[in-house]
DNA sequence: TCTGGGGTCCTAGGACCC
DNA sequence: TCTGGGGTCCTAGGACCC
């Protein structure tokens, strides 16, 4: 049996926690440059306020209604989400951290009644943390999402679901005549796993509702859409197929990209984003211990203004891989200026650290042939700075367009003269 | 004026090999 | 003259998730 524990409204209810004036309030978290509403309090939603909306679409609106719009603060939600997941944890014997917001949590083997157990925690959450969740249990993991997504609906709208399933929804305690109709009364598009162009197909096919698509053919299934299509009907009919992943795999792509705030036309200032999304990229990189094979850079012009468009993006290769921060944004900067076009409004770059490998087999390489350290003492001290005194503290930076070589730069207002002087004793800062 | 930032998995098709 | 077919690897693109 699985449970998804999964925080309401999660941004806004980590805001709400530590400013309870806002409760009952119409709230939204806006994404960077304030550019799209990325959680809504339920009062929010109401008011027709729709998941990624851009903020210049409801701006006038909420000003009528009085929404509060916040820009996102994601080392709060971070930590909040830390809270919840140990606090979750205690659910059953294994977790999955699935998202910030959600975790399954495996109960076989938990004795007793389960939708008892999982109403003590909701309420444990909630006075750890001040987060409100929902809690859907179930014998697959597509299942326990779908209960999931019953006991927040029953909860927020009332008459959508029998009330009794609201807030804790325990699919495994329905008889089957029950649980059809709780399947027959959810829209398709409502299932993990279906997405817009799935279940536009499906309703072509005359399949609306999740009853509908659990009587499917898995077979029948697998040869007009997919393997992964299958599988999720298979979950619906109650056949486990996707195991609880309790330690995650490490990552095996590692991406750092932003949209600007407003148009980039230059070469050199485009040359300091890709520097810095490259070396935030490295310093993920090192920490789930992975070296990059290959770093992917894009840039692209905004698809929703009018022509001229223009959208490129390259790999390159590294001669052997690498999790230095130099490295990488030497190579980020060398793909950039090969697919740089002057003349263009850019709206977004990112860089992608692609072909990742576990870096003890580089170390053990290292030791075989004897190279010189590449940076990995640096690289340390860099991210241990970093990590006490705040991302950004120090920089790596790339000369502009004139000069080809590059600096490093300290951020010193951060820094005390007692940290700035053990810097200065390390034999980057002379570099 | 103003439109998020990450990820994963699967499939199809081409290149290449035997 | 006649010119196979299966396996593998890589890449691009699609679809999905939160």
């Amino acid at each position: 049996m699985f449970a998804l524990v999964d925080g309401n409204n999660f941004y806004v209810s980590c805001e709400r926690a530590f400013r309870p004036s806002l409760k009952r309030h119409p709230v939204v978290v806006l994404s960077n440059n304030d550019g799209c509403a990325i959680s809504r309090s339920n009062e929010a939603k109401e008011l027709g306020i729709k998941m990624g909306q851009p903020w210049f679409e409801c701006r006038e609106l909420a000003e009528v209604y009085g929404v509060v719009a916040l820009s996102a603060n994601f080392t709060l939600y971070g930590d909040m989400s830390d809270r919840m997941m140990c606090t979750a944890a205690g659910l059953g014997h294994n977790q999955e951290i699935y998202s910030i917001d959600e975790c399954f949590v495996d109960m076989a083997g938990i004795r007793g009644d389960l939708t008892r157990r999982a109403q003590t925690m909701r309420t444990r959450i909630l006075q750890h943390t001040g987060i409100p969740t929902g809690i859907g249990i179930a014998p697959t993991k597509t299942l326990a999402k779908l209960a999931n997504h019953v006991a927040k609906s029953a909860d927020r709208k009332p008459g959508s679901y029998p009330a009794e399933l609201a807030r804790v929804c325990n699919l495994g305690a329905l008889p089957a005549s029950d649980l059809d109709a709780v399947l027959a009364a959810t829209e398709v598009g409502d299932v993990w796993g279906v997405g817009r162009r799935i279940s536009k197909q499906l309703a072509a096919a005359g399949i609306t509702n999740a009853l509908q698509f659990a009587q499917l053919d898995p077979a029948t299934v697998r040869r007009r859409w997919s393997v992964v299509l299958e599988r999720t009907v298979r979950e619906l009919q109650g056949q486990s197929c996707i195991r609880l992943e309790d330690a995650p795999p490490p990552k095996q792509e590692i991406a750092h990209t932003r949209s600007f705030g407003r148009p980039v036309r230059g070469l050199d200032d485009l040359i300091q984003a890709v520097t810095e999304f490259a070396a935030r990229a490295a310093s993920k990189l090192r920490r789930q211990s992975s070296l990059a094979g290959q770093v992917c850079v894009f840039i692209h012009t905004s698809p929703f203004r009018p022509p001229p468009h223009y959208s490129r993006s390259t790999s390159v290769p590294l001669r052997r891989p690498t999790a230095n921060t130099q490295d990488l944004v030497h190579a980020a900067v060398l793909g950039l200026r090969a697919i740089y076009r002057p003349g263009f409004d850019y709206i977004k770059a990112g860089v992608m650290l692609l072909d990742l490998n576990d870096d003890s087999v580089e170390q053990l390489e290292l030791q075989l042939d004897a190279a010189p350290d590449q940076g990995g003492e640096l690289m340390a001290a860099m991210d241990r700075i970093n990590d006490r005194f705040g991302r950004g503290t120090i920089t790596l930076a790339s000369a502009g367009t004139r000069r080809a070589e590059r600096t490093w730069v300290l951020r010193q207002q951060l820094l005390t003269p007692a940290y700035t002087t053990s810097w200065d004793a390390l034999p980057v800062a002379k570099a």
